[in-house]
DNA sequence: GCGACAG
DNA sequence: ATCTTGTCGC
């Protein structure tokens, strides 16, 4: 898909990085959830050996829950894991796994926050700033914000706040299990983000584009290769 | 000083 | 995230 390129560096230090965040923010915008929503795209990474990352995209269908497409990337690690820097530590191996797909997505769900950050600039909103579509960041655990408790129903939300603004939503995405920070990236709103991600729940906690890229990245990281991933994911 | 702290 | 055994429940 179409990535942007050279907006800024990326070996920063974490001071640097921080700073840059705040910059950043300002040029995130809102919108609506594309309709119809035809191509989903879901990105996850896991450590490779002890000093590489590696990516999995995995492009999905909501009309027939079908696995699209799976593109893989692996990058050395160039920067600590730092609460609040996730994006700086998983955002090259993301992107170019990203841009090695050759179908166009109408939006990308990232397994991380959006703009529920200290900064407003979570891993899915950064990461926007290089796309053309909407992104989405839904994270398993809360990183910053308040929210009321969430009734144990599918589809059940709660807004999250942060500094008087709503900056996503806990969502319940199936009974009985913890809900899911869902939060904004770039070109969407807080609604539409919740909606997007609930719409690819097909049962498990996790919404199908992420859930099947962390899968995908699970298996690179054992060792196959992206063609006998890629046949495993379409099976 | 004491907690909190995406992956 | 990763390290790890058994265990509860459909």
């Amino acid at each position: 898909m179409f990535v942007r390129q050279g907006l800024h560096d990326w070996n920063l230090t974490p001071a640097e990085a921080a700073r840059l965040q705040e910059r950043l923010a300002a040029s995130l915008s809102g919108g609506r959830l594309p309709s119809p929503l035809r191509l989903v795209a879901g990105v996850d990474l896991a450590l490779s050996g002890r000093d590489s990352l590696v990516a999995a995209a995995v492009v999905w269908s909501p009309a027939d829950s079908s696995v699209v497409e799976v593109a893989l990337a692996r990058k050395p690690l160039s920067f600590p894991y730092v609460p609040g820097l996730l994006s700086f530590r998983e955002a090259p191996a993301a992107l170019e796994a990203l841009a090695a797909l050759r179908s166009e997505p109408d939006l990308v769900i990232f397994d991380g926050q959006g703009i529920a950050h200290p900064r407003g600039l979570g891993l899915a909103a950064h990461l926007g700033l290089w796309l053309e579509v909407p992104t989405v960041g839904a994270a398993k655990k809360r990183l910053c914000g308040a929210h009321r408790p969430v009734r144990d129903r599918r589809g059940s939300k709660a807004s999250l706040f942060l500094g008087g603004r709503r900056v996503g939503f806990v969502l319940r995405t199936r009974p009985g299990v913890k809900p899911l920070f869902v939060s904004p990236g770039n070109r969407i709103g807080p609604a539409g983000a919740a909606r997007a991600v609930l719409r690819c729940c097909r049962g498990f906690r996790l919404p199908e584009p992420t859930r099947l890229a962390h899968i995908a990245a699970a298996m690179a990281k054992r060792g196959l290769s992206a063609p006998e991933i890629e046949r495993k994911l379409l099976s």
